[in-house]
RNA sequence: GCCGUCGUGGCGGAAUUGGUAGACGCGCUGGAUUCAAAAUCCAGUUUCUUCGGAAGUGUGGGUUCGAUUCCCACCGACGGUACCA
């Protein structure tokens, strides 16, 4: 029996795979957990260091849960649509399906090696046309579905044709683009095409006009949560607004059910409120004002309709529908010249600078309950999508307001008195009202509903709620995703594809390029035309995938349904959700809106998709630098060396071959980056440090890796280096470094494979567990980990003899080591309930020191301990298990359990505090009693040289606690 | 600006309901073993100290017999978000 760890893991993991050890059935007698990790998009970079955190969590939680009784879906996939692969089939030729395949088979290879115990017979695709199959049939039911506010819930839209037909849009509360009037007699008279129409007004997807993000570069619309600060988060390229013609989602239907939900779900605070600022709830009030001249009025949304009276002025977005009509002739050339400012701003200039700019449309609204007339001006801080896009300004109460005011020399009406709240805010919404006819006196709380209720009798206005999140954009002009499966017929209505055709098939092609806002599938135009009409040739984001994808891990052969009813009904939900806090809304959001869509449908049993989340912190590494400088010789030379980080400019230098002179550092003073491989981590008066030494670079010459070619480029841009030199004579340079992400470009990823190797499978798994608690972020470093594999040897060396023999007795164990035992099972057991497996290693380490003081080898104690440490260290567990004459894999052997007996303590130690500052301990009998305790401490002479020359004023004595005498 | 998370030795981090701050590991120091090295093992390692002790969990206050933990104000780091009416 050998201690070789690289053995070890082959052979279980062979032995895993021939006896499907971790096929998971739908035995509907077990009780069942389901464990999620988020799917991977398969890059070609592989994984890094940085993936298996989650990964390895989940199955440290899925092992003790299969070893626990129950029956435990544990599914891994490959979120396989998208961007990514497009862009790079673009780059390279290689067609995305090829790229896909081979990225996920190293993936799957990868993880196999880090002995993840997924039940890969259920693994899903979501370019896979068996899998997008159901992603079509999905959106064909969003499709054919509208939203009935009354019902609270999604129907089907023969039943809104219906009502149409015999009612009109009389008594219909549906969510909807935009307010129709029309009646029975109306909508029965429209051709198929209106009708049509009608109904995309209705429609949960739905294609509809709007302002969307255009990113040319990538020749495609993007949806809000793809773009960052003005740019494509892909490609990081500029984004533009542009009217167009997309699909959508109407998932602002779903608003209130969506924050609703979030309270009954266990995700963290921070992530919660992610999601409900991106929804954005805000409540206040509809206000319609008269335009002077006109018949129209000008609806605004404000949340302090207390302030009507302290409105000055009022402000429209540029691209407001009614600004051509409120410019008078003599504003015409303002109002052009500053529309054509605002065309000329990208979003990223929008963003940068937020001065104060606008222009005067010439007309005036009269103010409901002032009677003035207050100016209509046009300007870029009021935005078009969010409220009517329009606002009634308060410059007395509101920031912005105030600032274009003075700007542009508006007159300001106080209106709230805020003395009685010294540092109150606008924000705050407090104060006492002035200046406000009716309203003065009144606390603004009281205000706002009496203002709103004038506005209701007036019957100008009411009270709304409004969000600031917009139907999800669901349509991309890209190859790599799901056709939208819609027919349009020969009057141009559009059909959701029958069940039976499904599914669409992405036609082969070699050139996907997008030209000109035009999906590439139009120049496939032998599968664009079919019999029945023309297809729709936009395809869906790669969100439209992930959505749903934990519900076809449940049944993922099934060819009838997405997933059948009973199985459905049994798996029900994920127990926990694992993965990355970047996908807090997108991703998260939108699958939650799926989730409850097929809730009203009747197609899962519950309301939200994932019960608790669990978002696993980054980890980082260092960024390492090596800094290029010039030294000046004296004959004027100037020689660009490389140099330690810590060299200050202007230090004199002598370098053989190229004489004395001084270092100049500027501008093109770079720091170069360099493999991690190449340095060398150290600790130098406790300071960490990173070195590059002399002879590791004289061995580049003889290696041909990838790194070292890349190196050998940086290095030879310098003359020389200017070397220091260590207390072992060694040659080196000191490196500067900073902690980032991993990222290829900055050569500090690392690869889980090439720790595999060197210590195992399982020191890796341990160690990543080791590194800290799981949802904060973390930096990387390889020190630790040898004290990781340190530890495994010692637990291993309990089992073995010297001569790697093994060597465990049958005898009865101590009354210590049993308590050793029970102490480490009840420690773990609750650890792995609270996700906390940083201290699962400790305790681990803790029991293994101890035994190994009590040179403890009995079957009884060590026994269990395979079975304990086998979520965490599989091979190992499994092998020493095996040694002791264990049947079958020791991952379905049971979880041992806490016996509380021997953690029964005879006596305690108390520390014995003076005015709250321990002083000394004492033990005393586990049953003794507060007035024991106390007499018996009183009476210890260390106590009572304690208390010498001084008064007790009080003893609290907390049994099982401590002791603590107030003295004076 | 707003929302959220987090500040503990040289480093990663631990500390149950408010009850011995620094578990465990790294690094470092000294020692054993060795021809030597690696590996392994043992001891020490918060800071200051007049060697009695004293201080100490970002800063300043508060509650308490007792605060890393609870409350208030501030400072800093990270993540998200932003003319959102």
């Amino acid at each position: 029996m050998k201690f070789d760890v690289n053995a070890i893991d082959k052979k279980w993991q062979q032995y895993w795979k021939d006896h499907k050890t971790y096929r998971t059935t739908n035995d509907k007698d077990k009780p069942k957990f389901y464990v999620l990790d988020m799917f991977p998009y398969p890059s070609g970079a592989g994984l890094h260091v940085g993936h298996p955190l989650g990964y390895i969590a989940s199955d440290i939680i899925t092992r003790s849960k299969r070893q626990q009784g129950f029956n435990v879906l544990h599914p891994m996939g490959f979120d396989a649509f998208g961007l990514p692969a497009e862009q790079y089939a673009i780059d390279t030729g290689v067609h995305p399906s090829e790229s896909t395949a081979k990225n996920t088979k190293r993936y799957k290879e990868q993880m196999e090696s880090l002995a993840l115990s997924f039940d890969w017979d259920r693994a899903v695709n979501t370019s896979d046309p068996n899998y997008y199959k159901w992603t079509q049939w999905i959106i064909t039911q969003v499709f054919d579905s509208w939203y009935d506010n009354k019902a609270d819930k999604a129907r089907p839209i023969s039943d809104l044709i219906a009502h149409l037909s015999s009612h009109g849009t009389r008594d219909l509360a549906a969510a909807e683009t935009e307010p129709l009037d029309i009646s029975a007699e109306a909508y029965n008279a429209m051709s198929a095409r209106e009708q049509s129409e009608v109904l995309m007004n209705y429609r949960l997807a739905y294609r509809g006009d709007s302002s969307v993000n255009w990113c040319e570069a990538l020749g495609t619309v993007l949806a809000n949560d793809e773009v960052k600060d003005g740019r494509s988060e892909r490609g990081n390229h500029p984004v533009v607004q542009r009217a167009m013609t997309q699909w959508k989602l109407r998932i602002t239907a779903y608003s209130e059910r969506l924050l609703a939900g979030l309270d009954t779900v266990d995700f963290s605070d921070g992530l919660k409120a992610q999601q409900r600022n991106w929804i954005g709830r805000s409540t206040g009030a509809q206000a319609f004002f008269d335009i002077e001249g006109h018949d129209k009025q000008l609806e605004v949304f404000t949340t302090r309709p207390d302030t009507i009276f302290g409105t000055t002025f009022m402000v429209v977005a540029p691209e407001h529908d009614l600004v051509p009509e409120l410019t008078t002739p003599e504003q015409q050339k303002e109002i052009d010249d500053y529309l054509a400012y605002v065309g000329s701003r990208s979003e990223v200039d929008r963003q940068a600078e937020t001065k104060v700019t606008g222009a005067f449309t010439g007309s005036y609204c009269i103010n409901p309950f002032t009677k003035k007339r207050v100016p209509i001006y046009i300007s870029e801080y009021v935005l078009k999508d969010y409220g009517t896009g329009a606002i009634m300004a308060v410059p007395s109460d509101d920031d912005r307001d105030e600032r274009f005011a003075k700007k542009f020399g508006i007159e300001i009406i106080d209106v709230i008195d805020k003395s009685d709240y010294p540092g109150a805010t606008n924000k705050d919404k407090v104060g006492k009202m002035i200046n406000s006819d009716f309203l003065n006196g009144l606390e603004v709380a009281d205000a706002i509903k009496v203002a709103t209720e004038k506005l209701v009798e007036m019957g100008i206005g009411q009270g709304q709620v409004n969000y600031r999140i917009r139907d999800l954009l669901f349509s991309r002009q890209r190859y790599w995703g799901e056709p939208w499966p819609i027919i349009y017929d020969a009057d141009d209505v559009p059909h959701a594809v029958a069940p039976a055709d499904l599914p669409v098939e992405l036609p082969p092609m070699d050139d996907f390029r997008a030209v000109a806002g035009e999906s590439p599938l139009e120049r496939a135009t032998d599968w664009k035309i079919t019999p029945a009409g023309r297809r729709e040739t936009d395809t869906m984001p790669a969100t439209a995938g992930s959505n749903w994808y934990y519900l076809r891990y449940m049944d993922p052969n099934n060819d009838g349904e997405f997933v059948a009813k009973d199985v459905v009904d049994y798996w029900q939900d994920v127990d926990l959700y694992v993965g990355g806090a970047e996908h807090a809304v997108s991703h998260l959001l939108y699958s939650r809106l799926t989730h409850k869509f097929l809730y009203d449908m009747g197609k899962v049993p519950t309301r939200e998709p994932y019960k608790k989340l669990l978002n696993q912190g980054m980890i980082g590494a260092p960024i390492v630098s090596i800094h290029l400088g010039i030294m000046l010789s004296e004959d004027g030379q100037r020689h660009p060396v490389w140099i330690g980080s810590g060299v200050a400019e202007n230090s004199p230098l002598e370098i053989e071959g190229f004489g004395k002179g001084h270092l100049v550092l500027d501008e093109a003073a770079l720091t170069r980056k360099v493999p991690l491989r190449m340095v060398e981590e150290t600790s130098v008066d406790n300071e960490m440090m990173y070195r590059i030494y002399k002879e590791q670079i004289d061995e580049l010459a003889s290696d041909d890796a990838q790194d070292a070619a890349y190196f050998r480029t940086v290095l030879g841009q310098a003359d020389t280096f200017v070397w220091e030199t260590d207390k072992n004579g060694k040659q080196y340079l000191e490196l500067s470094y900073q902690m980032g992400k991993m990222s290829k470009s900055k050569h500090n990823v690392i690869n889980p494979d090439d720790i595999c190797a060197r210590y195992g499978t399982d020191c890796f798994r341990m160690y990543e567990m080791f590194l800290g608690p799981i949802d904060q972020a973390k930096p990387w470093s390889v020190s630790g980990i040898d004290g990781v594999y340190r530890f495994l040897r010692r637990f291993w060396n309990l089992f073995t003899s010297d001569s790697d023999a093994l060597k465990v007795s049958d005898a009865e164990p101590a009354k210590e080591e049993m308590k050793v035992l029970h102490t480490l099972i009840k420690k773990v057991s609750e650890d792995i309930e609270k996700l906390s497996f940083n201290t699962c290693v400790s305790a681990f380490m803790v029991a293994t020191n101890d035994l190994g003081k009590m040179k403890c080898n009995k079957r009884a104690v060590l026994e269990p301990m395979t079975r304990l440490i086998a979520p965490f260290a599989p091979h190992i567990a499994d092998e020493l298990y095996h040694a002791l004459g264990g049947e079958g894999s020791v991952h379905l052997a049971p979880f041992p359990e806490v016996e509380e007996k021997w953690l029964v303590k005879d006596s305690f130690t108390y520390p014995i505090a003076f005015n709250g500052k321990t002083r000394l301990t004492l033990d005393f009998p586990a049953g003794a009693s507060k007035e024991d305790i106390e007499a018996a401490a009183k009476e210890n002479p260390d106590v009572q040289k304690q208390l010498e020359g001084k008064t007790i004023r009080k003893v609290i004595v907390v049994p099982k606690r401590m002791v603590n005498f107030v003295v004076g």
